[in-house]
DNA sequence: AATGAATGAGTTTTCATTCAT
DNA sequence: CATGAATGAAAACTCATTCAT
């Protein structure tokens, strides 16, 4: 649950929140538009509205302001999403379509953010990447928790993995309209989009059998190894 | 359909052909490992068992190397995906339920190359974006028919949009394995997988209604517009 | 009359001034003893004391190091040659030889630096030529106000045109003095050059007559085309 | 008077004229173009019409080649000139005339080349120098030998440095129709500029005292050291 | 003799990082 | 704390030259 830390030479910790908000949001529009490996530190510096020199009083490398970017913008859908669902005691299905929705139009006002996320992980410091994949997990683990209610209250029948993979669903599924953006708009609006899903992953989600016992796919082999 | 073409400073069509594999092939290799950015162009020519010289004989810059690889893991997945469908003429749901299986086990085997594509499509040359999102249309097509003739059949009953949509959710979880493998892989099998994801994208679709004529979401706003 | 711009990283314009005068001190003796293709950026920094990161930070290009110089090279010519002319207030036949004398001892200072600009000019960024002719033509100038004036005076008599061409041999047969110096040399100490040249120059100038109506050779058309 | 040798592998004689035509020709066309260092040998062999292979069957460098076309310049000058003078048995001033407009016509139809000469000549191989420089010489040597026979006959009065002097300044002033176009374009039409210089060449040098017995530039020191 | 693929030393330029002021 | 000049390792790319066919 502890962030991982990013050292600092300066003290004062409020300075090193402000400096570091500066930063991120300098970094965040760098990103972008060029990614994290085009840009760089005097940019990073500059957009952040200080030199260099000071930019690595608060850093030790480049990596770090990636990762702060990253936790940063976790951090952000993760708060849009709470304040959603922290009004909410109980779900029921409802309050599930409720969420999926916002999920996704909060999704799309940070879609630009998203995608930076999608193809700059890789790039983060070796050490960073659980941190920022357990924010990760913790939002699917919003999904999972709701579906288990409905589970619960009767209005939905599945199983303990399917929970698991269909929360996964819901969450690339909103992903999926900001990184597929180049294709889905040309055929949707957000609302045609959320609709759509929305049939597929609350509706389609009531005709799944809990249990099949046997599965003839998974004998299948007809796929040459390589 | 035509491809983009990459110079050679090389005649011999065949020579640039065996040596632009031996140059994909080592440049694959490289990519996964460390990504586009963090290989160099010696390490490329090296892995590729020749010399920077001679690399630069067969392309222009490093981009192009990008552009091979990207176009090479198209259209590797998709022969493989076309070997099975070319064997069937008409398209039943149980047809369908084959095709995602084997395009799921597609996916398992290029695994790394699936990753590279989503990491590193940002870095290709501006002009050859238009080819690769192209192919990944053509395979997302292959879907999108074989859901169209189940419709017609009667198999299952699904708009225009929704088929669309569909189309696009089967090829996205199928990336899914690799890009989400980090988790995927700790939760379920591959054969659990499939299992899993054919009974949403399978027996949920045909619980999907086809025309939800009033979608209440579409006027839900009560997201912070930031 | 302005400059032309050269871009620099560093701020503090003292200071671009202090590392762009050893940058050229350090490459006019470079550029002299090998010329500019043959002399390479690292050379460059060396020769003027520092790093070949901070050579540049005060250019951006190796032609900006051309350009630097050339610009360099003809303000010291010209400063040098204005030195002398300030003093005056009307010209006299005697002045002229003054200058011309001067001028000749300024080109056997600098005939390295001649020497360059003549085999090099050419590799100049191609914004840069105009700036460089136009002082070219600016010290040309000099010279044809001189003569201007001597006309006025009354001491030698000389057409318009006569006069303008008259200030390119000058000029030009000072430049000599630099470009055919491996002959020269040979033949003559400088002090011989510029007696035997101001006989040319000056006594000779007094012979022309200022209106040939007729030139025979304009007709004379017995040389092949090509 | 011998040439300068350049290697060739290929033996036939008749071969390697004609293959260093070819290559003269085209490489030419290429300095005159961009200059001797940024030609490349591929393109040097492909405007010659044949391969990279073939073109080091006939030279050993590329410094060769720069070697082969200046030579070849020098010869084509020479030849045109000669082709005129060749005619004349003594010389009078009238003929003199008319070989200072020749020269200066043929200046004009092989401005670029002598322009190559002038930028390039520094890039010659060390030993090559010599051999250029003489040729160069021989051209002087032609205008020397038309002002003795002038002096001669009585037509003009020179000493023996005047004409050495004035020889250069004939060919100086050919050339520089070439290495000034630039501006002289601008002032004078090809007629308009040998009118001129006529003028100044011949009816100049008659107002020329022979002896200058006391110069007193010579002493003038009034320009700084540096 | 002719070809052109292969080579790799050498070139320009960039940029993360440091450190004296 | 803040600055920004200095650094140099490392990167992409070029091109004269060789040599097997």
């Amino acid at each position: 649950m502890k962030k991982r830390e990013v050292h600092a030479s300066v003290k004062d910790e409020r300075l090193i929140q402000k400096r570091r908000d500066q930063m991120i949001n300098g970094a965040v529009k760098l990103f972008i538009e060029k990614g994290f490996h085009r840009t760089t530190t005097r940019e990073i510096a500059r957009s952040a509205g200080f030199s260099i020199g000071t930019l690595y009083e608060y850093i030790r490398t480049k990596e770090d302001v990636l990762y702060l970017v990253c936790d940063r913008i976790y951090d952000q859908v993760r708060e849009r999403l709470q304040k959603i669902l922290d009004t909410k005691q109980q779900t029921t299905l409802d309050d599930l379509r409720q969420a999926i929705a916002n999920y996704f139009r909060v999704v799309d006002g940070m879609q630009d953010e998203v995608l930076v996320m999608y193809q700059e992980v890789k790039s983060l410091p070796k050490d960073a990447l659980p941190y920022v994949l357990r924010k990760e997990l913790e939002m699917v683990d919003i999904f999972k928790q709701m579906l288990e209610r409905c589970v619960e209250n009767g209005e939905i029948s599945l199983s303990e993995n399917q929970i698991k993979m269909h929360s996964h669903n819901i969450y690339v599924q909103g992903q999926m309209w900001a990184f597929r953006r180049w294709e889905l708009r040309k055929l949707f609006t957000l609302d045609e989009y959320i609709e759509l899903q929305m049939e597929f992953l609350v509706e389609g989600a009531k005709g799944v059998k809990e249990n099949t016992k046997e599965c003839i796919y998974c004998e299948t082999r007809n796929v040459p190894a390589n």
